[in-house]
DNA sequence: CCCTGATTCGC
DNA sequence: GCGAATCAGG
């Protein structure tokens, strides 16, 4: 496989919504990990949360050519928290704790709530998923206004692509990543989240009182894929 | 072991 | 430019 305009592309947007190497070789086909590492570097791209760069900003060592054994006791006065834990149990498909920062805007509305909760994922198509059991996080984005009726915007005549995401618009997917007609809702965005006001409704639920939940929780995109 | 990204280096 | 091999941390 060659790198095209469009391969390129589709790397870079995931790469920069925090998907890993392994997710984007996968999800382009033909290239491996290291592959899609070794092209995001040449690209420019850089590296976020590295898990091997964590630490080290004193002591650089660019070459495996030579390695004294300068083992000090070394103490460790800097218990350093890490910040990269997600508590996600339920792994349907594969691990994996991606973030998407970029993609989850600061609590906009003053509301009752000190800060709004990651509860979305990058899913292996590059887009945003909600896990099923996160919907227990206090949920804040109760829309405090009245709603907007959704307002068909002529501007997204054709279907938002993965390359169309942006911050204004829905990034809600409709159907299933790698199909070709997978895409995302592409409506303008409610203010401050990822998607729309209508797929607000759906993404974040208020939390119930127990025994009053709903078991049926919303399907996030077209339902099970069905290979 | 698994995972991750970084880097090197022969092609 | 490409990517397998390798390294290194979690």
């Amino acid at each position: 496989m060659s790198w095209t305009d469009e391969r390129i592309a589709t790397l870079k947007k995931m790469w920069e919504s925090g998907s890993t190497a392994s997710q984007i070789a996968d999800e382009l086909g033909g290239v491996s990990r290291n592959a899609v590492i070794g092209k995001a570097h040449r690209l420019g791209l850089k590296s976020r949360p590295s898990p091997v760069k964590a630490n080290e900003a004193k002591a650089a060592k660019p070459k495996p050519a030579a390695k004294p054994v300068a083992k000090a006791p070394a103490a460790k006065p800097a218990p350093r928290p890490s910040a990269a834990s997600a508590a996600a149990p339920a792994k349907p498909v594969a691990k994996q704790p991606a973030r998407a920062d970029a993609a989850v805007p600061s609590q906009p509305l003053p509301n009752k709530t000190p800060d709004l909760p990651k509860i979305v994922s990058v899913g292996p198509g590059g887009f945003l998923r909600q896990g099923p059991g996160d919907q227990q996080a206090p949920i804040p984005p109760a829309p405090p206004r009245r709603l907007v009726p959704a307002k068909p915007d002529p501007s997204i005549a054709d279907k938002t692509s993965l390359l169309d995401l942006s911050d204004k618009v829905c990034r809600w997917p409709m159907g299933h990543p790698g199909e070709p007609d997978f895409h995302f809702c592409g409506e303008q965005v409610n203010p401050g989240f990822p998607y729309c006001v209508e797929h607000c409704g759906r993404a974040y639920q208020a939390q119930l009182p127990r025994g009053a939940r709903r078991p049926p929780p919303p399907l996030p995109f077209g339902g099970p894929r069905v290979r």
